[in-house]
This record gives structure tokens, sequence and C-alpha cells, in this order.
DNA sequence: GCTTTAGTCGGGCAA
DNA sequence: TTGCCCGGCTAAAGC
């Protein structure tokens, strides 16, 4: 672990250079400008921020507020340092598609370096995975009488969530949303729907969220298609490992 | 500027209290476990992380790869603190939709705390924006004798990028991409021109991006829609102001 | 308040 | 590799 308060931008890119060697966590604190440029361009003027070096190779630069980095570069990227007019140069450097990132340190305020014994693992409930689990494991939840088929059915050109067969024979393809269901949502499900339904009159759809609005509400009926609301909490019970 | 290593926790609570009260930039580097649950729910076990309080209020948890934070919560979040069991508790929690994360201190690494001294300004260039200021000044770009009518122009229940009259006095439809052109984009294309073509054929609709699918390019012709690729460097060099 | 769409979206999964 | 879709998407603009 290393911290150092206002070191030298000689001490900084040699520090750097460990960091990129040796896969460590880097947190500086200074005073830079950026360029980027590849899929689109910016320029940040000069200022005081965050710097985030990952171990990943990613690097993140955030500015004193929001939720986003104002610029960054994701994993695997490559950095790249050189010392020029009394500035350092960090350039990180994504191939595919190839984008760069260039830092132009003035100062540093602080340099942190560490690696991170992390270990933890993460867990994330009812996502609209664990959702169509749910439903799978228990289709009468949809409608008695109902038999899934399959999931994650190729129905031309997408995929539906679940394809299943009613009491009566007639296909059912069901369209899971976690939230409420808008216009684009009901669409989506048409989109499959209306290809099986070519050569298929008995086709139903059926979106199921967690709210409708209504003007998705009346596209569906004009679609014959179905909708059906969930709450999270009826659904939650339903969760085991 | 504060800069601690190892602090006590009754030291990290109290210098929290004067982070929020302050609104200043916080760094934490400690181990902790994180709940979270709202829109859908999360459990982070025990480990080294570092914790990010802006002035804003929002909150980024990261482990040490990856460009996303693995917990966080957005700006005007409230944050509230509590001391049990001998750890820390950070409540981080935003109403609207009702979310909240529990951070669990247990020990701490490093503390820094500052308020960035940032006027520089950001500009980004070549947005999809730009792209149809270019196109909106040169319309000969994309086909000879074409005048625009209008951008941002409703048509029916979405908007196009742009409506144009081409030689022969046809509606042009116009969607631009910055991307890759895939299905969902000629479909977008497709919801526009289709509602038009109930009330007079003779519109057309082409859909312009720096590269097309193959699915796309197929889905387009059956629909008789049109498209073409630019390259970014050909667009770029019309960018002006 | 809700809906729609862009994003340097990132990330994952399947063909 | 390409293409497609999900995400606690976020963020902005329009209604």
């Amino acid at each position: 672990m290393i911290l150092l308060e206002h070191p030298s931008l000689d001490d900084v890119e040699q520090r750097l250079r460990e960091v990129i060697l040796w896969r460590r966590l880097a947190i500086i604190v200074g005073f830079f400008s950026v360029d980027y440029y590849g899929r689109a361009s910016s320029y940040l003027e000069s200022g005081e921020r965050l710097i985030i070096i990952k171990e990943d190779g990613s690097v993140l630069i955030h500015r004193s507020v929001g939720y986003k980095p104002i610029n960054w570069q994701p994993s695997s990227s490559r950095i790249r340092m050189e010392r020029k007019d009394g500035i350092l140069i960090l350039e990180v450097i994504r191939m595919k598609p190839r984008e760069v990132l260039r830092i132009k340190l003035e100062r540093v305020k602080l340099l942190y370096i560490d690696k991170l014994v992390d270990t933890g693992a993460f867990e994330m409930y009812l996502t609209e995975e664990d959702m169509k689990r749910i439903f799978i494991r228990n289709p009468g939840l949809i409608e008695p009488g109902l038999h899934i088929i399959t999931s994650e059915k190729e129905v031309g050109s997408g995929k539906a969530d679940i394809v299943a067969r009613d009491s009566s024979s007639n296909i059912v393809i069901i369209e899971l949303k976690k939230h409420k269901i808008g216009v684009n949502e009901v669409l989506q499900l048409n989109k499959y729907v209306s290809e099986l339904r070519v050569t298929n009159k008995n086709v139903r759809g059926i979106i199921i969220g967690t709210d409708i609005s209504s003007d998705a509400m009346e596209l569906a009926k004009r679609l014959k298609l179905e909708y059906k609301v969930y709450s999270l909490r009826a659904l939650s019970q339903y969760k085991r490992k």
C-alpha cells in the first residue's frame, strides 16, 4: 500500500509503471485535462478531478458530482505514459473499437496505490432472469392449464421469453418485464406474435409486468395481445435458491 | 483537505457527517458488506473496496475491476449514519423509486476528504445531434435534389430525425444512427414510415448509419426501406462551428 | 408526472 | 466474431 501527498510527476510516473506492471488499483487526485476520441470525441479542460485505474486496466475519470464518469476506458485497455513539457501524459488505448483517452496530468495532490483483498461474493435477486425461472416453475401463475414448451425460443427475428401451450392447445408467446409495460414492450411482443400468426392463427401473446400504461393497454387490445400484471411482493415468495 | 490512514470508525463517522453537511468529496477504502434493495435487491459479502461519496450525495462502490460500480446510489440521495455492534452503518436512501443502500463498514484503511476545484468546461463532438446538423446543412450528402422539410417531425407515435422531399416530390423519412444499423433500427424507421404509407403510398424511408448488419439489410428490402452507410471520417470534415 | 430515445452505453450470451 | 438484448441501466428532452 502506497500513499503519497503532492508527489512529483516523476514519482507518479514511476509508481504508475508499477501499477500497470503489477495490476494494482490506483487512485489519483490531480489537476489535468482530458482528450478523448473514438466513437465520439470530447475535450475536458483542466481542473481537479479523480482518476481511478483498476487492476484490469479500466480507467475512470470522475468529477465531483454525478453517477457517471466524465471520461473512461473499459477493462483490458492499454496504458502508456510519457513525460513532455513538464507534464505527465497518460494515454489509455482501447482496440476495437479503437479509442484513445489522453490525460495530461499537470500536478498530483494524492496518489494511493493498493491491491484490494476482496473475495466476497455478490448476489443479485429478482432480476428478469429470476422472474422467468419463477414462471417456468409455476406456469399456473400465468393461467391455469398452461404448459411451458420452452424458454428463450427463437421466434423469427428475436427471442420470446417463454413459449407455452394453453389448455386449448393454442401456442402462447409470453414476454416478461420487471417494470411497467409501455407501448414499446407491447410492440416487441407483437413482433414475435405477428410473425407466427402468418402461418398459425391460433397464436396468443401475453405480456407480463408490474404495471401497464393506458396506451400500452389500448395497443395490446388492438393487436389482440393479452397482458397481466403481478406484484413483486407476490412473486418474491416463489423465489427459492 | 483531510487524509487519514486507518482512522477509527468514530473518526470516520464524525468526518463523514462533515462531508454530508458541507458537501465534500469523500474517498474511502475499507472493509465492508453491502445490502441493496429497491427495483431489485442484492447482497455483497464483506471485502475491501472503494467508496466514493460525491458532493451531490451520489455514492459509488467500486471493486478492483470493471467499469461499473458494483453498487451505487445516484445524486440527491440522503445519507444517514449509525453505529451498531462495533460497525458503522452508512445508509444511502433514494426516494422515487424508493431504494436503500446499506453499507456496513467494519474497518477503514483510508479516508480522503476534499473539495475539488474544477471549473473546466467539457465538450463532446460528433454526437447524433451533430450528425443531424451536418445532414440538414448538406442534404445533398444523402441524395442529390433532396430538400429538407423539417427535423424532429412528429410522425404518429414518434419522431423521425429528418423529413425531406425528393426530386420527384416523394416524402422521405430519414432516420440517423451513429452506429451499425441492426434490425431494431430498421423497425424503428418502419414504425414511422408504415403509419404514413396508410394514407400516402409515395413515402420513402432511408436509414443512415456507419454500417449495417445483413439481417437489417434484408429486413429493409422486405419493408421497402432504403439504407445508406457513411464513414465517420467523411462526415467529420463537414463539421464546423 | 410520464414517455421516448441516445449512450464513447457496458456486459453477456448465443449463433 | 457478430448480433442481439438486458440493465437497479442513466440522462435528457418533450409532453
